[in-house]
DNA sequence: TCGCGATCTGGAAACGTTTCCAAGTTCGCG
DNA sequence: CGCGAACTTGGAAACGTTTCCAGATCGCGA
């Protein structure tokens, strides 16, 4: 640990050749068979690796990007990072995991970091988006690419799924298995997964086809279990006098459905039978969890593998033209809203 | 994009100053408040923010710390990492994310890697360890701290858990609810978990005071929901001719529990009533699921919290001397074992 | 008024690498 | 045999920063 590591003029001095020779040599260009023999042994007996600091000063290139999102616990982003991560690393990209908060402010703070040049550039999935951060991202020294929201007209390359036609989707597949009295559990509508889903519900259930009894909207805390519950709660005590209990529940992701399915069983009401349940984004706890959740997948792996793709573009040439990058919504039908003889098992 | 950054060079002339002053200016030692004042301004007008690479370069000092595990995507690792990302990031640090792979040589050559320099220091946790990894981490070129197996008498910095007693700690409490029939449920037996995890139930069943009737083991594939729900079958269906089914699964982590759930509701029994199920890691998906799951918590967020902290110090002196953190291991009751009655709640 | 210490400033080196340029060598072909 | 092209090699610069060192300036007390 206190031996200082072999530099590449030490590897020079012990082949006897100059400085400029061994780094060819050791590349492979532009070196002769028996030059390239001679570095390479030298190296070898030093244990020599290159300095990744030394490249990068030189090549102004880190062979790093950077993948920020507010709660890198949450399981949506982490499996965009487990895909960004296998895209990027064969290609010899590391990924450095950054927090953006929960605001646009901090968000934008964490742009203006990418000015002293840690990275190559960055993928961002902001849980919050005003003119400022957008503002901010046209100006960094550094490609971004936005995971979340396109940015079709704006000069950043962005990759989007349509979120909002994935609710239209769970409505309609509730419709379609006979739900009448649909609830809407949304998240906070303040962020960019809160606005698009509920602009994606609203357009569902005032297209002309839907034949609905009763509507209802009901906005939780937080993307949790625990303020799907609650929220859930508050929708289903809202029940009008001699009317009867809603149908069916679409949540705005698999943690808010799992809260939903607490709430219901609480009532003594059993799912899917008397009230069916929809989430969104696919995840693991979703499909593992009793009832398994009818969810609209959202890609993220797939969302992630794009971005990482523009990247690698991006990083090749920082000036070429912004491109956007959309990915489908898909209805998972499981356990939640239909029982196996519907869904046709046996 | 096209335009470049600006460089301590280009403020030093427009402050007309020297270059040595206008870092100095910067970092606020050793310059007057005249110089300060006029560097500040230089800085700000041509939005200089100091490269990272350069500072590196001269400082020896990447302020990267490397967290690599062989599955990003295992809510265990994703937890630790939040923690390691929450003590690191206030203190300047950033964190890369790597993949260990499966097997030890695969996470040697990452340990290797560390030679070009890109990071100040490396936490690990490796899912198979051997002499040859354990050589490797001994002379690696910047501080690691290993998280999983206490490396107590070999210069080896490590935070580990007693996964081995939590198992036994999972055993005693099906015993003391009154389960004498008791199956274990383990991962990969090659791997480090598994390994201590295998010794925990061993230990737990041959101690004097357990007075069980019968003892079962089998092993998963992995650590999945589906592998232990085939595993689960498998030792389910192992019951001998006549004698009564077991009344307990102990299984090595939360997925495997879920498995085995699913394997105990497909014969028509229920959880816990007839079968108690305990799992390990306490994840979010455990405590989410119904049932929600009794499990031993290792405490990931906490060995990512210690993990950090040893690699601060150890950042700030690689040549202290290495120390051990164990953190303890809690068994958390939930409805897997026991109803609410018994739990002592209304 | 002088001397001395404290404070401030600038020059220059250093960190480790890649690559431009020029000089030298070799080789093939006319 | 000679000439140019192709190849190989070494010197040196450059990337952007921090910090050592020496010199200059200032203030203050004797």
């Amino acid at each position: 640990m206190t031996s200082t590591r072999a530099t590449l003029i030490q590897v020079a001095e012990r082949a006897g050749v100059s400085l400029a020779s061994t780094s060819r040599a050791l590349h492979g260009v532009g070196a002769s068979k028996a030059m390239v023999e001679r570095v390479r042994a030298a190296a070898e007996e030093l244990g020599y690796s290159a300095d990744a600091i030394g490249r990068s000063l030189r090549m102004k290139k880190t062979f790093q990007v950077a993948f920020a999102v507010a709660d890198i616990g949450n399981p949506v982003y982490v499996e965009m990072m487990r895909a960004i991560h296998e895209v990027l690393a064969p290609h010899g990209y590391r990924v450095v995991v950054m927090s953006t908060g929960d605001t646009s402010d901090s968000t934008i703070e964490l742009v203006r970091s990418l000015g002293s040049g840690f990275v190559d550039g960055m993928i961002v999935s902001p849980l919050r988006t005003d003119d400022g951060l957008i503002t901010e991202i046209q100006q960094a020294p550094v490609p971004v690419v936005v995971i979340g929201r396109a940015m079709d007209d704006r000069g950043i390359s962005s990759v989007s799924t349509d979120s909002a036609g994935g609710i239209g989707e769970a409505v309609r597949h509730l419709h379609t298995i006979g739900r009448r009295r649909i609830g809407f559990l949304n998240g906070p509508v303040d962020t960019t997964p809160g606005a698009s889903r509920q602009r994606g519900f609203d357009a569902a259930v005032n297209a002309g086809d839907l034949a609905a009894e009763r509507i209802e909207r009901e906005t939780a805390e937080d993307f949790t279990v625990g303020a799907g519950l609650e929220a859930a709660r508050r929708i289903l005590a809202r029940v009008p006098e001699g009317a009867p209990q809603l149908d069916a529940l679409v949540a705005a992701n698999d943690l808010l459905a799992i809260g939903a399915i607490r709430a219901v069983r609480e009532l003594g009401l059993s799912v899917p039978e008397d009230v069916a349940v929809t989430g969104m984004d696919d995840t693991e706890i979703g499909r593992v969890f009793q009832p398994s959740l009818t969810s609209v997948s959202l890609g993220a792996s797939e969302r992630g593998r794009a971005a990482a793709r523009l990247m690698l573009q991006l990083a090749d040439d920082p000036d070429q033209p912004a491109q956007q990058v959309s990915v489908g919504a898909e209805l998972v039908v499981r356990e939640s809203t239909t029982t196996a003889t519907e869904r046709g098992e046996r």
